[in-house]
DNA sequence: GGGTTTGCAATTGTCTGACAATTAAATGTC
DNA sequence: GACATTTAATTGTCAGACAATTGCAAACCC
């Protein structure tokens, strides 16, 4: 059980590319505890610090936890629903921001993704799935609400929707394109939307999950993408009026 | 700008915090050189294993890239779609395999996920795409095919769907479906398939995309989500068989 | 014997200081 | 000006030390 570790990579980053792939292929088990740090050390010939790093990349990833004490150690992690939602969503908005992705292409892919959960959500959708929907509408009625705690609402109004479809891992997915997606998109076009517009496709929406109708519901969502995106396309034009184009070269 | 690091959480979790969030907010752009290590001692008053513990913390996440040399240093990373893919990867991998989530329950949020890039795909479909499901396809009627190959083939000709929807988005976001969670299906259920099957399902979708028939190409998806849960059911089935249950008190 | 306290040992967290490796820029040489 | 050398800045690694935490067992007390 030699480690040779060759290239000139980082030695911390061999490390915890060598431990990673060994919980990933199931070599290491959840809540299994490796070796102390000092048997690392010795284990892979090098110096504690240098374990200790590779320990830390590990431990960013939720991949592996530690405790200090007697029989402390670090343990291989379960990775919780809540965990991976957090990084999916953290994942998924830097990527987003960082990229230069369009608003159309952003929008599209968040209203077609979301469109995949309506049929098993008319299918199964309990009444405190409808229940929170219809909270979140009326939230969304009250008058002199700041755009924000409007966008958070909404964000909660489509994660209910997501939820209403009982499978934990569709949830997971489409929090990516729900909670990373939608305050981009609220921050776009928060200046030009008739909330009373979007209130009553949330109506809508919440009527025709309650009649368990998925094709109502899927038409009623694509109604609001449409929506969303005539607004960002307003908005775009605003600003084309405003901001004269630079004349480079 | 001074920052108190107050709690008892670790100060290399508590300095890559504060950095962390600093990128998110955008108060750190791409590729901005992070202050030296050093510099960071100062600023966080703490020693430099303590920041070099907290910037790896960073690097895992591909949040940083570092170089060393006199104008090395810490960098912003643009988070690419090619790591950003990897990683959702790798997390719902993980997720998936950690929490003991049941056969159908993946297997209905692979295929509802993969359903909502079929209109689009119907739309935009490229010949290249066609191509390439279609040389899956003759991949997969090779005689003497290994499980793994043919597995790997499998995943190629769903990526190849996905992407013929043309939108980057809705790529990333159905890696974690389609490329997590199809090796975990094919694991289950190689034992009981038949392939001639699934390249007649495979061939259908691909003739309905061609012809740019959304709703024949979602009608075959579901046959062949239909029929993946049915082998893994004679799989279970078969299981109970063989494995007596064990009687625990 | 039973419960409590104390001390010990293992382990991670942090600090300090040193040196190696790398790299771009400055400097020197022809 | 072109090329070689030196220098300075920066990260990567090592070694050793001490602090903080924590389970456990031994000692102790009643």
């Amino acid at each position: 059980m030699k480690y040779q570790l060759d290239q000139d990579r980082e030695l911390s980053a061999q490390i915890a590319e060598e431990i990673r792939s060994a919980i990933i292929n199931g070599k290491l088990i959840v809540n299994e505890r490796l070796p102390a740090e000092s048997e690392l050390c010795e284990r892979f010939n090098v110096s504690r610090s240098t374990v200790r790093e590779a320990l830390k990349r590990l431990a960013a990833q939720n991949l592996t936890r530690t405790q200090r004490g007697a029989t402390g150690g670090a343990f291989v992690n379960r990775l919780s629903y809540e965990d991976a939602y957090r990084q999916h969503i953290t994942t998924s908005t830097l990527l987003i921001s960082m990229n230069e992705v369009s608003f159309e292409t952003a929008c599209e892919a968040r209203f077609a993704l979301e469109r995949s959960c309506i049929p098993l959500a008319a299918e199964r959708r309990q009444p405190d799935h409808l229940a929170a929907m219809r909270a979140e509408i009326h939230r969304q009625a009250q008058p002199g609400l700041s755009d924000e705690v409007f966008c958070d609402s909404d964000v909660t109004f489509h994660r209910a929707l997501v939820d209403a479809a009982g499978n934990p891992v569709i949830s997971y997915q489409l929090a990516g394109a729900v909670e990373a997606m939608q305050p981009l998109m609220n921050m776009i076009t928060f200046t030009e939307r008739d909330r009373a517009k979007i209130i009553l496709l949330h109506t809508q929406i919440a009527d025709a999950l309650e009649a368990r109708d998925a094709f109502k519901t899927e038409t009623t969502l694509g109604a609001l993408a449409a929506y969303t995106l005539e607004l960002a396309r307003n908005v775009t034009a605003r600003h084309v009026e405003k901001v004269a184009p630079p004349e480079k070269t």
